[in-house]
DNA sequence: TTTACTAGAGTTAGCGCTAACTCGACGAAA
DNA sequence: TTTCGTCGAGTTAGCGCTAACTCTAGTAAA
């Protein structure tokens, strides 16, 4: 049996010390007009019975959790990660928490742990590629006290912001760009499933077509953010049509499983066709052919995101937006 | 100004409802006496006036944060986000939010991590891969209301455990075998760095004469479980020794790093040399040429992790050991 | 008719902490 | 000597919730 021994309160150090609450209250928060005496001796004892302060308690009072959550559609995915360590690492040097938050590509879910986080009463939110609608995500977010989106734009008054430079489906326009540029002709698109996704894919294009690069409906497909459903959608997507000599996938992930499905087809790489990914994980660079795909310094925006999060919980309701590069790496697979 | 709206309280639910505190209490927690319709009454006021529990006030009475604290020493590495998913996902469906907590492979981090959770009042932690000794580890861990740890022993009354099948530091020598077996004679040994690393690789070396295998301790080497580290020290393990014809990584990332200074240094895999890592990440199957290493079902290790805490958590201390299984998976790599 | 339950509530007393006010003593200015 | 300010505390009143007890009216058994 294991009895946990019971936690000293601030009542205990008080009386073990002969002081009043506030006296131990003070000491330990550095504020008042406390003696060099009385705050040597009541940190003696505090010291002496292990006191450390109930966070509950003083949330109850003070309405601050020193805990922010991160909700992001799936930790296995290595952008996410590197992002979560940038906003982990930062927090953890400002005292805060991080609670983890994965809606697993679910919006349902996003929506629940939305208003769980908000039940935890979090000081603050990072909500990172966000599957939800503008029409649920608001309201939603609207109810937080302090809000950064990742991926994503926000009303000014609803919270600070950190995207990529180029407005969103931009990147693959690049990518087709870089491909036609290059020579391919046929140009297929992995598009990600997103609450914007049609969207996305008539932007395109257009786009293609006011550059002069050949477009066929049927050389588009959208598919789940992973390895797995990028394997199954490629495979499709070039068995169905082997004329294509180029394919952008959504992101890293995705193209790698379309490098494998390429393979699997007997396609060579980058000779038949052309493969180019986003977000620069670090298997990009490993597989072979390397992977050309879209820089992300993702320890960055995490950090950057957590800074304007701290901003906002400071009170500071400057809407702030910060954008990072991602133009192209160009490696073996183009 | 966006002025968040004052949450609703239970006093102000059971005012608007005309009845008491308790009566709404209890019709939340579904618990003692309530006539169908009060209980109905009450139900409406509660989502008329969405009305949410305050968790800081529910937690310094019941003392339960229905938070659980999951340590790691490394995020951004896909053995350990995997095992956090199961954990999340466990966890999410009993109601239960996961602070992460990374450590960075920095023991006095993971000792500060420990310290903090228990002023958060966390109701039990998942300790990963500690970095920790037992002299360091034991006594942090001893004032946690529940533990499991991952692929670490604890005495039976600290908490439940769940490790691979095979003691600690065998798998090298599974290796080690295999590849002796398959005519490599001059082994290589890439080890991790852990507070009982030492201990490690004299079993290695132990073991490795019983089998007749030929052994060298300037074959072996240390660094962090990292891409990064295993590609320094591989380069330096095949610059000063030309004569190893196969190295076994501590694990997959670590394999992978050495892949990448093999073909810097010429070496034609697995044909001068041989490859084995451990944890069979994604990446591991997807790389040229994919990397033999061993089984690890990684989101049940997380799942079967989180079952175990919140079976403690649920007041059932009987220890528990689960074991899973770590059989190599032969691929292109030897 | 008295006793004894029981259903369906309500009342009381905190959990551990902090914000805001109060209070006495001492030294300096008027 | 009186007045006033300041130092160094202490006191009071909750924050929002729940555990544990109390209370009342109605019903069934003796």
């Amino acid at each position: 049996m294991a009895h946990k021994q019971q936690r000293a309160t601030l009542a205990d150090v008080a009386r073990e010390a002969g002081v009043s609450m506030m006296t131990v209250s003070r000491v330990i928060h550095g504020t008042g007009r406390i003696s060099d005496d009385t705050r040597q001796h009541v940190r003696e004892i505090i010291e002496k019975m292990e006191y450390r302060p109930n966070r509950a308690a003083r949330t109850l009072v003070t309405k601050r959790t020193f805990t922010i959550g991160f909700v992001a559609p799936d930790i296995t995915n290595p952008y996410f990660t590197e992002i979560l360590q940038g906003v982990e690492e930062f927090f953890w040097r400002e005292g805060y928490n991080v609670l983890l938050a994965n809606s697993n590509e679910n919006p349902d879910r996003e929506k629940a742990i939305l208003e769980q986080l908000e039940d935890t009463m979090v000081d603050g939110v990072i909500v990172c590629s966000s599957r939800l609608s503008d029409d649920e995500l608001l309201p939603l977010i609207a109810k937080h006290a302090a809000v950064v989106a990742v991926n994503r734009n926000l009303p000014q008054h609803l919270g600070s912001v950190v995207t990529t430079r180029h407005p969103r489906g931009y990147r693959a326009v690049l990518a087709a760009k870089y491909l036609h540029e290059t020579g391919r002709q046929r140009i297929g698109y992995i598009n990600l499933v997103r609450s914007i996704s049609s969207v996305n894919l008539d932007m395109f294009m257009r786009e293609l077509q006011s550059l002069e690069i050949p477009i066929n409906p049927n050389w588009y497909a959208t598919c789940q953010p992973n390895w797995q459903a990028g394997y199954d959608t490629a495979s499709q997507l070039i068995a169905g049509h082997p004329e294509l000599d180029a394919i952008i996938a959504g992101n890293d992930l995705v193209a790698l499983g379309a490098m494998r499905a390429a393979k699997q087809y007997g396609r060579h790489i980058p000779d038949d066709l052309a493969l180019i990914g986003g977000d620069d994980i670090l298997m990009a660079s490993q597989v072979t052919p390397a992977l050309t795909t879209f820089r992300s310094d993702k320890y960055n925006i995490g950090t950057t995101a957590a800074k304007l999060l701290l901003q906002r919980i400071g009170g500071d309701m400057t809407y702030c937006e910060h954008h990072y590069q991602d133009e192209l790496i160009i490696r073996e697979s183009t």
